[in-house]
DNA sequence: GTGATTGCAAAGGTTTTGCAGTAAC
DNA sequence: GTTACTGCAAAACCTTTGCAATCAC
């Protein structure tokens, strides 16, 4: 269960928004489910644990943000529902094309594949390897 | 542009549904713009060319269709907006953060992990890689 | 004190669903 | 003739936005 991070903390600092306890609920949040990839409502549930009052449009908002900070990045999904992530590249997924969980796993083959769409005129930030299946949980 | 192929028809034909002009049109409508990933909006423009009186509703419920038979799969996507392609594997994508457009492109190198997520009970159905950042069309 | 931030509620956009009518087989 | 399928409109989601009140600085 991992704290607030100096880490993360300044690097919000760095910016001139201000640190309101409810983007501090958020962060912790999302700290917490991480590993899971958790959808906004998820991490609007945590939050309300650590700032009871927090509303939804906060959370959307404080996600945002930290988005646009380069702490979290969004995770691609094939149903219309957000997820989150740490900012960790390259990251590998696997997503369950039944119950849409997504797995973080380590990966020993960097993708290499940079050069070919630089040359196109495309500036590539992350690059992610994602594999489409069914987790242990959902082989019935 | 390319037309319904009899391929397509008889993977189609295989099962017991119906072969309605709506199912035509809009499985007409995504072969021609199979190349951009479109979402079903985009399908739902094209298919009414072909078939003016065709729903949204339909064109939803058409395109699901198609992906349980396996002709079409949904693209990762960042925003809540599905996108349809061609069920080919490994396809590889380029999503722009800007403007969520999706571009496929070819790699030489294969993803080669298999055998270490079988190792832990999940069943890979397909894999890609995805890489993110700024297209052409985006880089101001 | 001042301006950024909040919470609420309402709006927005995408996708799904209920149902009576229709058409493919 | 049956049964699956359609179109419409309404509902269900998820996410964003307007605004007055509030709080961090």
């Amino acid at each position: 269960m991992p704290a607030v991070t100096s880490l993360h903390l300044e690097k919000f600092q760095e910016s001139e928004r201000r640190l309101t306890p409810q983007r501090r609920a958020v962060l912790k949040a999302f700290l917490e489910l991480s590993q899971e990839h958790p959808t906004a409502e998820a991490i609007y549930r945590a939050a309300r644990r650590h700032c009871p009052t927090v509303g939804m449009a906060t959370v959307y908002r404080s996600l945002e943000l930290f988005v646009q900070k380069g702490i979290i990045v969004k995770a691609p999904t094939l149903n219309g529902t957000a997820r989150y992530e740490m900012n960790k590249i390259p990251h590998n997924h696997f997503v369950c094309l039944k119950c849409g969980r997504t797995y973080e796993f380590l990966i020993k083959q960097e993708p290499v594949v940079d050069r070919d769409i630089k040359k196109d005129g495309f500036e590539v930030i992350s690059a992610s390897m994602i594999f489409f299946g069914y987790c242990p949980a959902c082989q019935e």
